[in-house]
DNA sequence: CTCTACTAGTTGCTATATCAACTTATTCTC
DNA sequence: GAGAATAAGTTGATATAGCAACTAGTAGAG
């Protein structure tokens, strides 16, 4: 077959993601919170209380990634940790009131970057991407 | 506005990406590379003795990875790092046997990954894929 | 009630990714 | 040709990403 590097689209999803990874990256720097622990705050922000293992399965990852970014958004003020009382092994976590202004400042700066992103991208087009997009993460998925 | 997590397109082609770049981690990891490295194999299978600098512009990666990442190769056998003649600032990368042969075992398995990937997936629609895709890295290059 | 199986989090490891600051080599300017 | 700007690589820092092995708490089987 001979497939060269652009040949495959796995390389063009994945560097499309490292582009907009950077770019909301530099967005937020600011504001001192990273990318994906901003993903935690967004989840944070529509409801506190999640335990750490809530998050690890709402953002489909590994939940070492969730008690490290946890931690340091501890660290930083913006949420607290409170060992739940029914089941002594979990952790919930609470927005702090800097964990709360954060949100005001992020949120629009979140919804402005997807503005960004979609632009010039008709409702069509976007719908098919996502549909695509999920045909190959079943293709991958369901042989593994 | 209020978008949720699963409105961002950013959030999906992230998740996307993760899912491909893990299932290929673990096709690969029996052979001792890893997904990144085997990006800059491909280039020296395709063509060696580029350097590190024309590594990094290929891939679009900052030359500190690509630093590092030959650096690993060299350790694993599968390269040789040789300063430039004409300038003695550039290090050009070559295959040394073993790197040779990881290229008779990895280039099939990419293949048939690819293959596997866009599974069920039309040409039309392959090719819309990776043309909202360049869309999206335009919009977000563009202000940049 | 005890032993086992499971579950939530943590720690340690490896591999990306990118930035800033540094070294060394080259080129450009005057 | 000397000094300044530029360029290629390296080192150190921080932030993902996920596996393996561990601790501690819970639940289930008998």
């Amino acid at each position: 077959m001979n497939l060269s590097l652009q040949d495959y689209i796995s390389i063009k999803i994945h560097q499309t993601d490292l582009h907009l990874t950077s770019y909301i990256k530099n967005k937020l720097e600011a504001l001192n919170i990273a990318p994906e622990q901003n993903l935690v705050m967004m989840l944070l922000w529509e409801k506190d209380g999640l335990t750490q293992n809530q998050i690890s399965i709402r953002l489909k990852k590994d939940k070492t990634n969730i008690a490290r970014m946890a931690s340091n958004l501890e660290q930083k003020g913006f949420i607290s940790r409170v060992q739940c009382q029914n089941d002594r092994r979990s952790i919930k976590l609470f927005l702090t009131s800097r964990g709360k202004e954060l949100g005001e400042k992020v949120i629009p700066i979140a919804e402005s970057f997807h503005e960004m992103v979609v632009k010039d991208i008709s409702k069509e087009e976007l719908e098919q991407l996502e549909k695509t997009l999920a045909k190959i993460s079943k293709n991958v998925d369901c042989l593994y």
